[in-house]
DNA sequence: CCTATTTTGAAAAAAACTTTCCACACTAAT
DNA sequence: ATTAGTGTGGAAAGTTTTTTTCAAAATAGG
């Protein structure tokens, strides 16, 4: 089902095919088929490609026609010269520098791109990693700074009392977050994985305080029903979910999406986990003051309780 | 996201939006815009928002007919949603997207992997998210590929018993691992985190079972005591620590370790799941043949418990 | 100075792209 | 079940962009 689009231009599911193409099409640069047929190009061309240089690759990002006018020479002109350097059209010219652009740009991650150990790169380990990293990436230029803000001083809030609760996957990340923000701060509960006994905790839950929600698809009635009964009642509802968004999101105060799609059967929670380790970590520094005396007290009383079991 | 805002609770964070919306006409990505109009859009704009948002910008800069295929909707719904972000037509979206691609590289970032969010490179997001990205990168290269699809296979055998165990902090890990494996293969038992029931469960064991076994700082004298009887006894012991190595590690059949260290008072534990995750993946895929027929069964029998429910 | 050749751009034609309209499908509520 | 309302995509209509055509202008060589 691989889509070509006339214009040269990827879509997601062709980013293996284009790979093949940069390469066999060889990888010249604008700039260098330019400089490789200066010398063949008329002197209405050469003012196009010396406003093309100057202002690269901005100036050839247009419209043939805007382009045109910004050189102050003719579309067919611009025309003749793009198909001089190679190019079956103008198009054909303008998805490349695009995508010359878009490599520049083109995230941090593609450098550790085979890194995971000496085994060879179709190794599960290094298929694995690889997929992971683009879910972290995704998931991480996602996340709005401001709600991320705002919900770590929500989760930071000694005054309010933090809810944990998670679904039938998700548990385990909600248990993850219970420990954690227990050693951070008092006032934290970890709702049971039964929601039979969820009504007791909603009775006494107050308007103000916060409710932290783990919800991947299957995304769970019972957690939106316990959702939507804590919104009513002003409870700050934090929402962690997958890219699709549980319906919760609909009652949430924050919602986060994570990237959670890997090739295999189940989905990859590592953005999940990495989100909320990060705001673990922004709850821990709104109030490190505190926080500072109870990992204390708290290694102390381990170190008690160790003593015990000798 | 909806703010709570009927129970008249007001949002730390609330002004702050206000604020930013009003400049937003000017200045907003449009990834922003679509966080912003993601809750006022249908499901086949938030289809073809997805799909953007995964591969930004790339998939939005094709012409409409293009870029509504890639994302397997129809034209007039990218047309009506591009409307809806509040551009006059889906040009000025383009346009939109092709200048903030150029100002990312004009930039004074350019180079630098600032990609988590738009926040600047010191926010802690940014922070966290290089020094986890780290740690997975020195965990991954110190993965023995031979120790991994060795421990994989073990794990993956349904004629050996698998015990799962983690310590105070790592009891998630080993509740995620117990959720999984469980899905992948029958006879996976999780022990519970009070060690006073331990020695039922050795009682059980027999020579040439698995026991996964999750041990970070500090380590935990029961866990260690627990391997050694275990080892003892002909049981395979799989450890999961940190890169300081638990003593486990002398007893165990395969150990792997984890960096962990983030500037933190607490140790991050993505690149631990990560690689535990690598091993449910490698697991699944050596006895697919089974697991598939377990899924499928599993699916059903979770649609049914919904039906009970309702 | 004149002719042959090349270069150039206006305008028309062709192609591609975007928008609008409308009917059908689906959902939710009566 | 029926109806109102919303969401969706096919296809037509409208718009823009690209290409082609062609004649005028410029250049070069006799």
């Amino acid at each position: 089902m691989a889509i070509v689009s006339k214009t040269g231009i990827v879509l997601p599911n062709e980013e293996a095919r284009l790979q093949e193409k940069i390469v066999s099409q060889s990888t010249a640069t604008v700039r260098e088929l330019i400089r490789e047929h200066y010398s063949a190009l008329t002197q209405s061309e050469r003012k196009f490609a010396n406003v093309l240089l100057e202002n690269y690759p901005a100036a050839g990002l247009a419209s043939i026609t805007v382009v045109a006018k910004g050189a102050e020479v003719s579309t067919p002109t611009i025309a003749r010269m793009v198909q001089k350097l190679g190019f079956k059209g103008y198009p054909q010219f303008h998805a490349a520098l695009l995508q010359e652009l878009q490599a520049k740009v083109s995230g941090p991650t593609e450098r550790w791109a085979n890194w995971a150990s000496e085994a060879p790169e179709t190794h599960l380990l290094n298929r694995f990693a690889k997929s992971v990293t683009g879910n972290i990436e995704t998931t991480f230029s996602n996340v709005d700074s401001d709600h991320f803000d705002a919900a770590a001083t929500l989760l930071a809030d000694n005054n309010r009392h933090l809810y944990v609760v998670g679904g039938r996957i998700t548990r385990a990340l909600a248990d993850y977050a219970f420990t954690h923000f227990q050693a951070v701060r008092p006032n934290v509960t970890h709702l049971t994985s039964s929601s039979a006994t969820w009504p007791h905790y909603l009775l006494d839950m107050e308007a103000g305080d916060t409710l932290l929600i783990f919800d991947i698809r299957r995304y769970e009635t019972n957690l939106l029903r316990l959702a939507e009964l804590a919104a009513e009642r002003g409870i700050n509802v934090i929402l962690i979910t997958d890219q699709w968004k549980s319906p919760i999101a609909e009652v949430a105060a924050y919602c986060f999406s994570c990237w959670v799609e890997i090739p295999s059967a189940w989905d990859s929670n590592i953005a999940t986990m990495m989100l909320l380790e990060a705001l673990i970590a922004a709850a821990q520094e709104v109030c490190w003051a505190d926080t500072h005396q109870r990992y204390e007290k708290l290694d102390k009383l381990f170190e008690l309780s160790r003593l015990f079991k000798k």
